[in-house]
DNA sequence: GCCAACGTTGGC
DNA sequence: GCCAACGTTGGC
C-alpha cells in the first residue's frame, strides 16, 4: 500500500498504530482492499514520492469492509457528491502497524534484486496505489531490510551452531549492478 | 519541474 | 461505444 511520507508516513503510523486507509479514488484500487484483503493479510507500507521511495514498514489489515468517511464530506477533497449514504462507494480497510523495519528497502534496491522480478510496482508505468504482492517477493524485500544495507567486509561473529535456522535472506547479491534495462519506447 | 503512463470524462 | 482531451501519479 502506498503512501505519501508528507502526508502520512510510516512514522505516522508507528503514532496512531491504526488508520483507515480512506482517499483512494481508484476503482482497482478499491475492489482489491474491498473484495481481496482479508483481515490479518500483512501489507508492505511503501513509502512514494519520497527521497528515497522505498519499503518503509509492514502492516496488518485490522478490518475490511470500512466504509471511507471522507466521501461524505464536504470540506474533503476525497468528497464524493455523486456517492450515496446507503450505498456508500468507496470500502476501504484499517491498516494496523505491525513495525517499521529497521531500515527502508528503496524502490532502487528493489529494481536491483532479481527475485523481485515481475512484481507488480516495478513494471513500467505501474501507478497503481494499492498493489498484490506475492507472499515470495514480501518475504524477500523482507529479508532485504532486515540486513545492513552495504554489506562490510569484516570478520562476522562467530556463528553458533544454530537450533531453528533464522530465516535468510536469498543468496543472489543485492548489489549487482542492474542487467542494461530495456529502454523506454519512443 | 518534466513527462510518460495511465484512468476518467464527456462529446458525439 | 469510441476516443480525444484532460487530470493524476510518481519516478527521475
Amino acid at each position: 500500500m502506498k503512501t505519501e511520507p508528507d502526508g502520512f508516513g510510516i512514522d505516522d503510523l508507528v503514532r496512531v498504530k491504526v488508520e483507515p486507509w480512506t482517499g483512494v479514488r481508484n476503482y482497482m484500487a478499491r475492489n482489491l482492499m474491498r473484495d481481496q484483503m482479508q483481515v490479518g493479510d500483512p501489507v508492505l507500507f511503501y513509502h512514494s514520492s519520497a527521497d528515497p521511495s522505498g519499503v518503509a514498514g509492514l502492516a496488518r489489515i485490522k478490518t475490511t469492509g470500512v466504509v471511507d468517511a471522507t466521501q461524505f464530506e464536504p470540506s474533503s477533497k476525497y468528497y464524493d457528491p455523486d456517492s450515496k449514504r446507503d450505498a456508500p462507494r468507496w470500502i476501504c480497510v484499517d491498516v494496523e502497524l505491525v513495525e517499521k523495519l529497521p531500515r527502508l528497502v528503496a524502490l532502487s534496491e528493489l529494481r536491483a534484486t532479481p527475485a523481485l522480478d515481475g512484481m507488480m510496482l516495478l513494471q513500467r508505468g505501474a501507478r497503481l496505489s494499492v498493489q498484490p504482492v506475492s507472499a515470495a517477493h514480501y518475504d524477500v524485500i523482507v529479508a532485504i531490510a532486515r540486513r545492513p544495507a552495504a554489506p562490510i567486509a569484516e570478520a562476522k561473529p562467530a556463528r553458533k551452531k544454530a537450533a531453528a535456522p533464522v530465516k535468510k535472506p536469498p543468496a543472489a547479491s543485492v548489489k549487482k549492478p542492474p542487467a542494461a534495462k530495456a529502454q523506454k519506447r519512443k
